[in-house]
DNA sequence: TTTTGGGTAATTTGATCATATTTTTATCTA
DNA sequence: TAGATAAAAATATGATCAAATTACCCAAAA
């Protein structure tokens, strides 16, 4: 085995692994998740797979139902309007500090991944919308140099993540306009309060998107 | 052993314990958390520690340093401003929602732990006055039912926690206004914007002693 | 003689696993 | 349908291995 990987403790790989399953739509909401099941599937032992659940548990990508089972939580309207509240909130805030931070790099990295987003439009690929739609948003986040209002950030998109997934599954992207287009024409322009208003845009986008999923009557 | 006692997890009492262990300032910012040393003094065993150390890492209660070792991490300035940010959008909102739903049965409770509160400043207990603070905010904002809000406000109060006890502990109160009477006032009369306001002003209280306390020379 | 530096040994601590115990769910019979 | 039993899954412990830190010793320099 190579020895880079051996610096990485198991319990972090599984985590990892298992918030990639939440995040790009593996898990469906209300799937239950089981720690036997993970760890057949993921080949790890015990204690890292319990870990990884705890952290999930505690970041609201999981949910420990009454009796002692998991799954991934269902999106209900309130929690959707909790999650509208704070994203808009959030999320806006970390794009207009990472605005005056990105450099050469950062810019360079931003439109290879809008790239790689439309691509993975343009061929139907939902895993790779989201995969890359993720990458987009983080990308810019990153730069923000903010580590808390990362970590909830990260804790929204757990919640939010696996919904999304089933709404595009299901009704593709149905010629919504591109916002990712302005957010880059703002932050090539280096404008922080454009570019905030830009990614505003683009979330509320997505969060109507749920919205209106979760009012058809069949759950 | 009493039945009632059997049905929560060792697990879940051992984050609870060492929630409120950082929460409201047994732990120091800096000191450093060590699984060996959490399994004597708490008396669990190897696999509740971990899991509830897991769970407060990933809150931002604890910190994993690259070397695995755990902490409870050292507020800078820097991180004092997401803090801040991040409160004062999420916490007044809390408030706000939880303006009208507040029934006989959460203002008396408000009231007696207001009564709690103002007893612990007159006798200069500090771990008392952080532990009514705490419930006299987490009581007005549970009634807002809602969770996902309620869960970033924990993390928020979390990391806050360790810092403001230092800060207490080292200049008291000093004779600052008691915003909860306004708070509590707000809450009576049933005005959603004013409680929110409200909230704000007792937040950022707390927010600039802390700050004050960060910009001092020493560490 | 005292101090400092380097390196090795001992100890502490974290990571992982195998296993035993308890709880819940599913199944079967009356 | 109800109650009892079997199966499965979760909780919790302790043992083992690996990694990191600390303690300690000896030699060289001041």
């Amino acid at each position: 085995m190579p020895e880079s990987a051996r610096k990485i403790p198991i319990h972090e790989l599984t985590y990892e692994r298992l918030r990639d399953m939440v995040l790009f739509g593996e898990l469906e909401p209300g799937q239950p998740v089981t720690i036997q099941g993970l760890i057949v599937d993921l080949g790890a032992g015990m204690t890292p797979v319990r870990e990884a659940i705890r952290r999930l548990c505690s970041q609201g990508a999981l949910e420990l139902q009454g009796n002692r089972r998991i799954c991934v939580p269902k999106l209900t309207l309130e929690a959707l309007d909790q999650l509208a509240f704070a994203r808009l909130k959030i999320e806006p805030q970390l794009a207009l500090m990472a605005c005056t931070r990105l450099n050469d790099t950062s810019m360079i990295s931003l439109q290879e991944i809008d790239q790689r987003l439309d691509q993975a439009i343009a061929l139907d690929d939902v895993q790779g919308y989201l995969m890359q739609n993720y990458q987009f948003h983080f990308t810019l986040y990153r730069a923000a140099a903010a580590p808390i209002l990362l970590d909830m950030a990260q804790s929204l998109w757990l919640r939010f993540g696996p919904s999304l997934r089933v709404v595009c599954g299901r009704y593709g992207r149905g010629g919504l306009p591109d916002r990712h287009h302005d957010v880059l024409r703002a932050a090539r322009e280096g404008d922080p309060a454009v570019l905030a208003e830009a990614i505003g845009a683009d979330l509320l986008q997505g969060i109507d998107q749920v919205r209106l999923a979760l009012e058809e009557p069949n759950s």
